[in-house]
DNA sequence: CGGAGGAGCTTGTATAGACAAATTAAGACA
DNA sequence: TGTCTTAATTTGTCTATACAAGCTCCTCCG
């Protein structure tokens, strides 16, 4: 029964039926709805606290703090999923696809010989028609071979490659600061040697094999990332997006 | 009194009274031995569970799980477990410690309003004897005016609260990039105007009350946050170090 | 018109009782 | 001796009640 109310509850912050800052039910609210006593309802508030989706203050109704995320991997590793998620129009400007030989950090991290070949990817992404970060992506041939059978600018790249039978199963995201190289400010519309939040990606198989590597950089006024946090040990990670002034994007 | 019940379970965990992978007394017994309800033992023992310090099943006595350090909450909220965790010896210079009014982002971080005090700590913090990151934390009064009571260049701040009461559960990391500061720069020993990595946390008890805003700058070149992001699992978030020439410490 | 006080709401906490489900240990039986 | 049954113990779950503490808003009085 108490899990049933937190599910519910769970699924209405996902839904927006509850909004998040709003508050939640009353307690006694929630009793008279699923016909059960005051205890069993604290007990699925106490699960949703522990979880950090909402809190609350003695005499006031909890408030829902933040929504679960809904598919996380596709979510942070895709730009495109990630935008639409957020309610924004995602949009792309493909620079530049190429087949060469691997730089020294791509074979690096997918684990080829320096004289391997890869296609390489430069596409400047956007929001809402505006510059929000800008994509170095390399992968290994027989992946990247694939991107030459569709528009790279109609979509997103993950779903076309899924869609084509590659399987990406994992991901890690190494994210730091840099000072923006003259040509990458010009496409982010920044100044020269401002900062710049970089995020390097490397994805992999089912089995394990490394088959893209992106650098990507980002306007750090337009867009941050969150880490939550519980004791709990469940780690949650999204993105942030912010508008040019530096405040949220509604 | 279940606070009372959980911090005198804890501490015999600790103490060694009940032994890691031993079973805790049973319900009825704690309810004889506090002279209380079985609801108020329960809340107690939830509590515990939730630090993951017990755990348990059906017609078993809860056993002790331990370890409550080195765990991903506590390695990534304290900077100092975190260091000591990768082998490395931790440091700090307090540049300051100070009572007043809290700023603007402060108070909305916080919850709180213009007027009210908070308690400021400026530290730098160290990695074998290297500046690596500047913290401007921010507490409640409760919780600030504790650090009052031990010296902060001696350990973790962190622990230093645990163990006086405080009961950190959740936190939220928004990491950004922002350019160096001329005084940030000085202390970091870094050039004025380079890129530095910024998280600004917040911190919050297990009702979801916000009791800690920090502003963290660190050193690109010597910290990075990594995320691994698998299909089927859940989301890990890890730093990493690097020494001054970009290579992975060891 | 404004502040003080209180009523009515909310959540936090504690108590007592009841039943279900799972484990464990003792006892009965072949 | 080995196995099955049964009873006792323990935790999981739900209900009902009561009071304390904090918040909001309305009313009343100065």
């Amino acid at each position: 029964m108490h899990a049933k109310i937190a599910g519910t509850l769970r699924d209405r912050i996902v839904a927006g039926t509850l909004s998040v800052g709003g508050p939640l039910p009353s307690e006694a609210q929630l009793v008279e709805e699923f016909n059960t006593s005051r205890g069993t309802v604290r007990q699925a508030l106490a699960a949703l606290r522990n979880e950090g989706l909402i809190e609350g203050r003695q005499g006031q109704s909890p408030v829902v703090r933040c929504a679960p995320m809904g598919q996380p991997f596709e979510t942070f590793l895709s730009f495109t999923a990630w935008a639409e998620q957020l309610g924004h129009r995602p949009g792309q400007r493909t620079l530049e696809i190429a087949r060469r030989g691997a730089s020294e950090a791509t074979a690096a991290a997918l684990g080829l010989d320096p004289g391997d070949h890869v296609v390489d990817v430069l596409r400047l992404r956007l929001i809402d028609d505006r510059p929000v970060m800008l994509e170095r992506s390399s992968f290994v041939l027989d992946l990247g071979m694939l991107l030459f059978q569709f528009d790279l600018d109609a979509g997103s790249i993950y779903t076309g490659l899924t869609a084509r039978g590659a399987d990406l199963a994992t991901a890690t995201h190494t994210i730091d600061a840099i000072s923006a190289p003259a040509a990458d400010a010009v496409l982010l519309e920044i100044e020269a040697g401002g900062p710049l939040l970089r995020e390097r990606r490397t994805a992999t198989t089912r089995e394990g094999r490394p088959v893209e590597y992106a650098d990507d950089r980002y306007r750090p006024d337009r867009v941050t990332f969150t880490i939550a946090n519980a004791r709990t040990q469940r780690l949650a990670v999204v993105r942030d997006m912010f508008d040019p002034g530096g405040n949220p994007w509604p």
